[in-house]
DNA sequence: TAGGCCATCTGGTCCT
DNA sequence: AGGACCAGATGGCCTA
């Protein structure tokens, strides 16, 4: 874990983390120099980029000279412009010009490349996280931060031994998300067959599934800045969190030593393993099959007094779960994608592990 | 229409 | 010189 985290820090570049665990099959170097010249001609002679510095687009000017190595100064004084400062600039000939194109060509086509490595790599992370949705994709900077928590999480697991199905643990990968993820990963969490036990108990407030924001009946909070979740703009991971969890921990579990538990740590009852693995589609906990309409658009909807019930669920984010894009929808009912995907138990420390066997294997 | 997210182009900087 | 990386700018798409 330590290097996992040591080697996503080492240059904040997830592209050649992925690709160090071998990961990234796909040749992207294939792409290279085929679309760039489409590409271009589609963007033509954006403005990007040239209006800012200008620097570059001053090479493409007087497209028209065809001598070669010819330093006359004759186009400063067509254009009536200041005299430069600095090393005078080679007149750009029509093959230097061609060289130039070629070279920007090729440029982009090695930063398209590069960018689809980083993005494929982000899918390759979007799978490991704890939810998994190929119709609603998390954003990147979502991502980024799950994957942060993730591991803080799982870290907190291997140290303390706190059940990965506690509502902490949650809490804890939902840090400084916004509330649309924090609601599809506390849905995700939740929703295995321990589901209906929370609600037929819900007027009961069932341990483990804590109250929001700090309403009444609240079993549990740690000791974050505000109650509830942070909404946009982001709240922030304080590296005191991932160096000095103790505190963390600590407070956590004051928290969690208040007389509604239903453990001495703060986890709540065993209910058997979480399997099989979450399928929306097939084994809903609520054994709610979806209308045609819901199959058509590739969401289930969820009725309120169930979403309700799950850990983070803000009374500022009723009605509200993410929308294909990432937007919320608000409506009556709540939905969720039909091919979302979660691991039967948490943390999925066999695939975290089989993915590091992997990193360090290659 | 505004805002969020994204892909792409681009020039600068650093490194080999 | 050329490649990798980065950040800024821009426009497209989508949803509320």
């Amino acid at each position: 874990m330590t290097n996992l985290i040591a080697m996503m820090s080492k240059r904040g570049d997830m592209s050649e983390l992925v690709s160090s665990l071998g990961w990234l099959e796909e040749d992207l170097s294939s792409q290279d120099g085929e679309e760039g010249p489409e590409i271009g001609s589609h963007y033509g002679l954006s403005p990007v980029g040239r209006g800012s510095t200008g620097q570059g687009s001053e090479d493409l000017e007087d497209p028209e000279e065809d001598d070669d190595d010819d330093e006359q100064a004759g186009i400063d004084g067509e254009n009536k412009a200041p005299k430069r400062r600095g090393p005078k600039k080679k007149k750009m000939t029509r093959a230097r010009q061609e060289r130039f194109k070629a070279r920007r060509s090729k440029a982009n086509a090695r930063e398209r490349s590069r960018m689809h490595g980083l993005n494929d790599a982000l899918d390759v992370l979007r799978k490991v996280m704890p939810c998994y949705s190929k119709t609603q994709k998390l954003s990147k900077i979502e991502t980024l931060r799950l994957a942060r928590n993730y591991i803080w999480a799982l870290s907190e697991v291997l140290e303390s031994g706190q059940s990965p199905e506690s509502p902490i643990f949650v809490e804890m990968l939902c840090k400084g998300l916004s509330q649309p993820t924090s609601n599809l990963v506390a849905g995700c969490l939740q929703l295995g067959p321990s589901a209906p036990m929370m609600i037929n108990s819900l007027d009961e407030k069932p341990c483990g599934v804590p109250a929001m924001g700090g309403q009444p009946g609240h079993s549990h909070s740690l000791s974050y800045p505000s109650p509830g979740l942070p909404s946009p703009p982001y709240g922030s991971l304080e590296a005191s969190h991932l160096l000095h969890m103790k505190s963390f921990k600590g407070a956590a579990y004051e928290q969690h030593s208040s007389p509604n538990e239903c453990s001495s740590n703060g986890t709540p009852p065993y209910d058997g393993p979480l399997t099989p693995p979450l399928s929306i589609s097939g084994n809903f906990a609520l054994k709610q099959e979806p209308s045609p309409r819901e199959a058509e658009r590739g969401y289930l909807s969820l009725p309120a007094h169930y979403l309700s019930s799950l850990p983070h669920y803000a009374p500022s984010s009723l009605g509200r779960l993410p929308g294909p894009q990432g937007h919320l929808f608000q409506a009556s009912r709540y939905e969720l994608p039909l091919d979302i995907q979660a691991f039967d138990s948490f943390p999925p420390t066999h695939m975290v592990a089989s993915q590091m066997g992997t990193m360090y294997s290659e």
